[in-house]
Formats: C-alpha cells, structure tokens, sequence
DNA sequence: ACGAAAGTTGAGGATTCTCCTCCGTTTAGA
DNA sequence: TCTAAACGGAGGAGAATCCTCAACTTTCGT
C-alpha cells in the first residue's frame, strides 16, 4: 500500500512548525535534554497544545532537529578518516567533537546517550567505525599510547563537555590537557585494561540526562 | 557567659542520633547530595521526624558527617606537601583526592560545592594554601607544565568525579590520562589563559548539585 | 512504680516541576 | 461564507521532595 500522502500543512501551521524547530534549536542548545517543550513552546511564540500537536513526543522534536546536525559530524569524523597520520585525524576529530558539544549542548546529550544507538543507528555505527579505526591506526604509527582504547573517547567526550559549559575557552582548554595525555611517551602512567562496554553504558547512562519519558533513574 | 550546656540525650535518642549519622554517610556516600533526608531515616530504621529534630537541615547533617572526613583530607594533603619532589606531592594528592571521591560522592560534592568555603573555611582555605603551593613548586621544578594553574585542580577533580561514578577502575584509569598530560613536554599543546575565578566558580555552579535550600539552578 | 518530660512516628499537607489534554476560539483557503 | 484545520493556554494528573504535627511510646528521676 502507499504511503498516506498527507495533505500539506495549511500555511500557518507551516510557519509555525518552523518557528518551534527554530526555538526548540535554540533552547536544546543551552538546556540540554533537561528542556521542556513548554520552554519550546514559549520560546517559539506559540501556546503548547500547538507544540505537542506537531511534535507528540520530545523525542519527535529531537529526531526531527539533530538528524542532519548529526550527519554533519559524522561527515568530518569521515574527513578525519582521511587524514593521512592517524593521530592528526583523531585530535582533529576529538577537537571538533568537542567543541560542537560546548555549543550545542542539546547535541552532546543526543550523541552521548544511550538513545544515540536507537535514534540513529546508521550514523552511530560510521562514528564507531571511524573512531575504531583512527585510535588503531594512531597506535600502530606510535603516536597515542598504546593502552589508550576507543571506548575511551565518548567518555572523554562526556568528562571535557561537562566542564565545558559555559565559556568557550574551557572546553578547549581541558580537552587539550587530555590530548596531551594521549601521547605515547615512556613517562606515561600504564592505564590498565580498558572499560568493558557495560561499564561504558554505565558511566553515560550515569552522566548524560536521559529523554525522559517518565520516570528515569532508578533507586 | 558560658554554653547552654544542654542536658545530655536521653539514651534512646543517642543511638538513634548514632543510627542516622551511619545511615546517612552510606546514604551520602552513594547518592551524595541528591539524598534526601527521607531516604536517610528509612536507612536508619527511624521515622523522617526523629531525622529532623536532629538535624532540622540537611546541612547541619552534612557538616556533622563531613567534618572530620575533610580534616583527613586536609591532613594527607599536608603530608603531600612535604614530599621533596613536588611533582610526586601534587600527584599523589590528587590521586587521594579522586579516589576518595570516587568512593563517596558526598564528600566529592562538598568538596567541589560552592559552599565549601562556607561550610568548612579553613580546611578550603588550607587545600587552596596547598595546592597553590605545590603547583608552583612543580612549576619550577620543571615537571609541571608551564602553563598549568592552581584553579584547574577542581576543575580536573569535577570532570574525573563526574565520571568516576561506578566502578572503582575508571575513576584512576581517566586520571592518569589527564596526569600524563600535565607533565612540562616539548610537545604539548599550549592551553592559554588559566579559567578567571569566576569561571571556576561557574564551572563548579553547573557541575556539582547544591544542598537545595528551596530552588537551585536559574534559567 | 509513677508520671512528666523527652522522644518517636509516619501519614499527609504544601510546594515545585514537568507532562500533556481538552475545548472554546481563531484562521486559512475553497 | 463556511468548514475543517489549527491555535492557545489554563489546568488536571503524576511524581518528587520537604517538613510538620498530633497521637503514641520510652526513659529516668524520685
């Protein structure tokens, strides 16, 4: 059977619908998930119902806000790949990563939780893929350490961009650190077995607020 | 004129007062300041009013849990002070510090809370009188880099903490990362200015949870 | 062994938050 | 003009936390 085809928004609700993504933009950028789609709705200009009519779920709003945000990282992470020392691809990567996450934090909490896999499996995966192979390939050249391990970076990602709120300068400023941390070198410190992948989902499910739909963490 | 000298407890009072203060370091060690005094007195076995007639304010329980656990703190960090190689100092105090964070999320947030300074004035004033110290020996000791500043330890502190939730593991293995990056290298990237007070005070503001005294974070 | 003072209890009122619905009103557009 | 689509936003529902208070229980001095 086809799709539905449904008829095309009326015009005012066309306009409005791009207010609220506009707002909704906006106000994920500097709350975070922790955003309400009335604070949408208010930034929007529009009373409420008109939000929950277009966007029945936050999660919807979400989805509909982030997917090409989340394509466009994945697209440099891809840029990265083609760095031709690993090492330089992976800060580059790091780096940028970093730094969209301390403008956008509505972006770092999508792409740092749990639901990043079930929202958007595909660019997920390329992400993984790309961050996979950069930290093999830089271990290989001699240039990150060798107990460093891929898991090891969204928890970076999430250490540097919690600290990172508010001045841009911060967030540069502590990634870096941990960049420098990342070499290999013959003073460093042995880090001892990397976290295994429950820990991993343990640590973000424990730092980065979930989507909320009623009810969260547990006792 | 001399104390009130109020009468001793009577002696079912005293155990459960004793009952509380166990229940509420387990309760506070797990769930640091998000505890609230409900969950303390459920641990205890006791009902939520006998809680508040101790301790009319979760911060009158806080200061008497904590007390005593700061002055250690403040004491290992004494010691590291006294090591001959600064480094080893600063290293093995912050290696203290987050691993005692680590185990107690209560002490990690009064610890790294704004209200620290209010709270406990002289253990803060002599961590900072430390800490500065120390980071300035190292400095010129040429083990630290350069560009390092005394206001990065609690910021290093929150980002490894923040982190450091769950298994023990994790808490070291991100710290040793961010220690390997402070050694004074050839090359490291430079990190710019040290964050402004207020900066650090913003970064605590937004990282570590109040004691809630009726409203917290603002829009 | 009595009784007053001290202590205990936990249901529940007050408050704050966020989610989301509902229906009376407005508006686009045939 | 008239109808279906869209809008607005007060407010009910649910969850979490805080804290009080009136009825009951225990201690301990005499």
């Amino acid at each position: 059977m086809p799709a539905p085809a449904s008829r095309p928004l009326r015009r005012d609700a066309q306009r409005n619908r791009e207010r609220i993504l506009e707002a909704a933009r906006e106000v994920f950028a500097t709350r975070g998930f922790a955003a309400t789609l009335d604070d949408v709705a208010h930034q929007a200009g529009v009373g409420v119902g008109t939000v929950y009519r277009r966007f029945p779920t936050k999660e919807s709003l979400v989805e509909a806000i982030f997917t090409d945000r989340i394509a466009g990282v994945v697209a440099v992470a891809e840029q990265c790949r083609a760095e031709p020392v690993a090492w330089d691809g992976l800060i580059r990567f790091m780096t940028f990563a970093c730094r969209t996450h301390a403008e956008d934090r509505g972006l770092r909490d999508v792409m740092l939780s749990l639901g990043m896999k079930k929202r958007f499996p595909e660019s997920g995966d390329r992400l993984e893929v790309v961050i996979t192979e950069l930290v093999a390939r830089a271990k290989a050249e001699g240039t990150l350490r060798d107990d460093f391990d891929a898991t090891d970076v969204p928890i970076i990602f999430t250490m540097v961009s919690d600290v990172a709120g508010l001045p841009q300068a911060s967030s540069e400023r502590y990634l870096r650190l941990v960049i420098d941390g990342l070499r290999a070198g013959p003073r460093n410190a042995p880090l001892g077995p990397p976290l295994t992948r429950d820990e991993v989902i343990a640590v973000l499910h424990g730092c980065v607020p979930a989507v909320k739909p009623r009810s969260a963490t547990a006792p």
